[in-house]
DNA sequence: CGCTTTCTAGACCGCGCGGTCAAGTGACAG
DNA sequence: CTGTCACTTGACCGCGCGGTCTAGAAAGCG
């Protein structure tokens, strides 16, 4: 779209993103109409279709700043910070932290990746996550304090544990997201096994 | 719906669903209409309502089917093991492969998941995966294989990697289901750290 | 065969969708 | 005061959707 915006049109479009994005989340993507968003808001149409071109405009930009806004955090988290496998868990904290502040955001990621069309904007975004990760991974398999095995795969399954949980304990059960968060990290960190005992060589 | 079916109708209602699952997991679950479904089996509309009451049951039909196919092949794959452990790598390979060889079905259950009217039916299937998974984790801890801490957060935490890295790598890339689930396996048991040195008592 | 039941075709219906547009309103620069 | 431009309204449009229904073709069966 790329309107000229004044104050006052940079928020009524925040607005709408904002409200958008909650009933997104609540009912879905395509059951939720463009005529029953800009009632929430009490405009009129016109005001949807100043702001954005489309409804899938929309949600492209829902997504897009949402991905910018968890990789802000996400980054703030570990600033500073040089240890790898530190930066890894507070990563994986910050990142459990947003989902719980944001789930809305949260569960249209779900979506766009069922549907063609939205799956590659959140693939490059997601990219970006691994990208990031694997980074860490990888210096914590030179330091020798990280298994060497695909860090590609470890960054993978990293983001995996966290999604899957922040979902079914911090959203559909309300659990506190730093209980969950040090959960998550024991269990990537550790694994499941007990250690077995080895004999210092 | 609930009627009376020969082998043919049986067979027809078969072909809708396998149909529809495919369209729905390749464009979404909207935007495939029912007489898109109809046309692309070359049959009239009257045939879909003459085995389902409506789109929505539909989708209800196939993700049931779906879930218990899925449990099926995890029973199926443990069946006659012993070792907690053991069973908890078959039940990963098992779904591995299931969920290369159901891609679509796989990616209905993540649509499912993001909307409210379906969540609850796929959550019932989940919950009893979990519980599988879990009893295996709580045997585990019993015999003192496996890492005291919360066995549902374990079985949780195993599911979220597997369906990601099923995704990721065996649906988006193509790799190997054997060797991801290998690696998936490897991950959840030993996590990423490398076994810090314990001097035996 | 004829009677019942299963199954099929596709015209049809009403609705609500995404999107358009002509007619404004209001803030502010000159 | 005037002109400009960001913004807003809501009636309106055409389309394609989910779903219905009637007429009839096959299949099962005594």
């Amino acid at each position: 779209m790329n309107r000229r915006l004044t104050q006052r049109g940079r928020e009524r479009r925040q607005q709408l993103m904002d409200f958008a994005a909650t009933r997104f989340a609540e009912q879905g993507y395509h059951p939720t109409s463009v005529a029953e968003i800009v009632q929430g808001l009490g405009v009129g149409k016109g005001v949807f279709y100043w702001y954005f071109s489309s409804k899938e405009e929309l949600f492209f930009e829902i997504l897009r700043e949402a991905q910018q806004d968890l990789r802000r955090s996400q980054q703030q988290a570990i600033d500073g910070i040089d240890d790898p496998i530190r930066r890894i868990e507070l990563g994986m904290k910050a990142s459990m932290r947003w989902s719980s502040e944001h789930q809305e955001l949260f569960n249209l990621f779900a979506f766009a990746a069922t549907e063609e069309r939205f799956a590659p904007a959140l693939r490059k975004g997601q990219e970006i996550a691994v990208a990031d990760v694997m980074r860490h991974v990888q210096d914590g398999i030179d330091r020798g304090e990280i298994r060497d095995a695909d860090p590609e795969l470890f960054a993978h399954a990293i983001l995996g544990v966290s999604a899957h949980l922040a979902r079914r304990f911090v959203h559909e059960r309300g659990d506190d997201w730093l209980d969950v968060a040090d959960g998550a990290v024991a269990f990537c960190l550790e694994g499941l096994l007990v250690p077995t005992a080895i004999t210092p060589a």
